[in-house]
DNA sequence: TGTAGTGTGTAGTAGATACTACACAGATGG
DNA sequence: CCATCTGTGTAGTATCTACTACACACTACA
């Protein structure tokens, strides 16, 4: 995370610390912790909007802090049985397989 | 939750609040505010031990506690990206849709 | 009629979570 | 040489989580 920051700060004085954090709506001291992981991860929203600011995928970030996003949990919480069944299930499959139902669900062959 | 304990409770004294607080190691006062509703979900560990005992599905426990298992968040921080999109797609699937998939990688179809 | 069981209400709390506030030291540019 | 930027260290804190401790009222039964 540090890196990716760097590397846009490189290119663009936007992305110091400080401004990045005023943005992100924390302390700068915070995020710096943060960026070295002295510090616990910080709340979902403040890592979306981190995400956002970097232009990294939420969920990918979301993992990194530890943590699973509330629509994702929503989702699982509605039927607890079906899609605890299937995580289990995929937890060893490799990751084409799964990309390969994903596709197939969208593609409505249902 | 309740309904089911007293269900269990009619055939076995063992199923009092009581007793069955004392089993999963909680305060009877405790539990009893926990079956009401009046008091946050306890810990995954306190509705596993719950599931357990009254013969439910600790997945299911767990999501009417608000939770997602611990054991589920890690598969999908494994691979968050594939796992997001995954629960995305299947959200507006239906029950035997989803299963299908399961029973196609527990087949070894892949 | 006491004692052993039942569930419940009130009050308090240790530890974690998710931060803020502020001071400080070093680099840079005018 | 000082104003402004940079990142960082220390200290403190409000809110939440997940409970415990204990007293109370009721019922049953010996």
């Amino acid at each position: 995370m540090r890196a990716r920051r760097e590397a846009l700060q490189a290119a663009d004085p936007e992305f110091s610390l400080r401004r990045l954090a005023q943005r992100v709506r924390v302390e700068p001291s915070y995020l710096s912790k943060v960026e070295r992981g002295l510090e616990a991860a910080p709340s979902e929203e403040k890592v979306r909007r981190l995400a956002e600011e970097l232009g990294e995928n939420p969920d990918v970030l979301l993992a990194l802090a530890g943590k699973v996003s509330a629509e994702l949990q929503r989702i699982i919480r509605r039927r607890p049985q079906v899609f605890a069944e299937l995580l289990r299930e995929l937890d060893e499959a490799p990751d084409h397989a799964i990309l390969r139902v994903v596709r197939e669900v969208r593609d409505g062959e249902w």
